[in-house]
DNA sequence: TTGTATTTTCAGTAATTACTGAAATTATAG
DNA sequence: CTATAATTTCAGTAATTACTGAAAATACAA
């Protein structure tokens, strides 16, 4: 299979940002190419393709499907597997929340409960279990507020985005709403 | 500089996440150290504690610099220089929301762009550019959004990171507001 | 079953990234 | 200025990560 220069470039780009993004550049340019095809692909196409061997895509779908960024599916007849990316961009932003925190969130926030825990009298280091108890916090309200985006249903998801801006003004009324109760800090 | 067994778990754990978060192993270990210090710390000093070179130490605060996560300053009749974190656990977490947006959003979204610019009229594989369509869409959402947070002062962060639960509910009353006006899509 | 298509594993190697020590540069006290 | 303290640079090396091809394992049609 052959890509236009603009897919070919969109492809080698996320090659490139694959690193950034905490897979690596192969793996970038297979998701690429799944995310830019209308219909799903085999391995052998995507290491065609791409020029990749073909263990390496197969490691590479491996790691795309722990990410759960792509599915298998099998068509009629072939008993190949072919891979695509869902339909919807919002699910696929979803599945990249839910799968950093919890690669990128979940296991300091474990650490911090654990370490914290272990302690309840007052520490040797004063300074540094505070520290910890601050990050420990802050990384707890992000993990919830994570939840909640991910059990929302796909309109209302549509919303909050598209309506970032408003955000603001609820939370300017929400402050004079509560501002009473918020004088600690 | 010595560090109790609980910092030094902190510590290494960050370094470990380290390669996670883009940043590598030394790197998150440096800088998990000056989170948990009281006082700012010299390079010697980081040197020391972590067993790094000091070579090494002066490269990974030239790159904490260059995330803004770390700041110097001189203390008075000491030609070195010191660096230590902001106190304000939100003000770490504005950097790093603005430092990997910059990083791992940016330069696809201006990719992204120049591309769909460039190719006007009726492309070649319209599903293709459907598809980088909505990834941009979905991408300059998202840069919006974070646009809007950034600019929000420290009471209103709170307040938005506090009031997560009852964000679901403003949307929900958003719905029934503005229902006739999203039929679409 | 058996044979074949397909995928996976993994040891070896290539490529990349991280780290060090020595030398060069910069900053500043005297 | 000069001397010294401090930081940075960078070439060489170590460590890690990525990739390949061959062999093993798996899936499935006949």
């Amino acid at each position: 299979m052959n890509l236009s220069p603009d897919l070919q470039s969109f492809v080698l780009h996320f090659g490139e940002m694959g690193s950034r993004w905490g897979i690596n550049r192969t793996v970038g340019q297979m998701y690429a190419l799944l995310f830019l095809s209308e219909d799903p692909l085999n391995a052998d196409q995507i290491s065609e393709t791409l020029n990749l061997s073909r263990s390496n895509v197969s490691m590479g779908l491996k790691e795309l499907q722990a990410w759960q960024l792509v599915k298998l599916q099998h068509l009629p007849g072939d008993r190949k597997e072919y891979f695509s990316t869902p339909e919807d961009t919002l699910d696929i932003a979803m599945t990249l929340i839910q799968e950093r925190r919890k690669r990128e969130l979940d296991p300091t926030l474990s650490l911090l409960r654990d370490t914290l825990l272990d302690s309840q009298e007052t520490p040797a280091n004063p300074y540094a279990y505070n520290r910890m108890q601050e990050m420990c916090e802050l990384m707890e309200q992000v993990a919830k507020w994570s939840d909640k985006l991910l059990q929302m249903d796909r309109d209302s998801l549509q919303k909050v985005l598209k309506l970032a801006n408003v955000t603001q003004k609820l939370v300017g009324l929400k402050a004079n709403w509560s501002s009473k109760a918020n004088a600690n800090s």
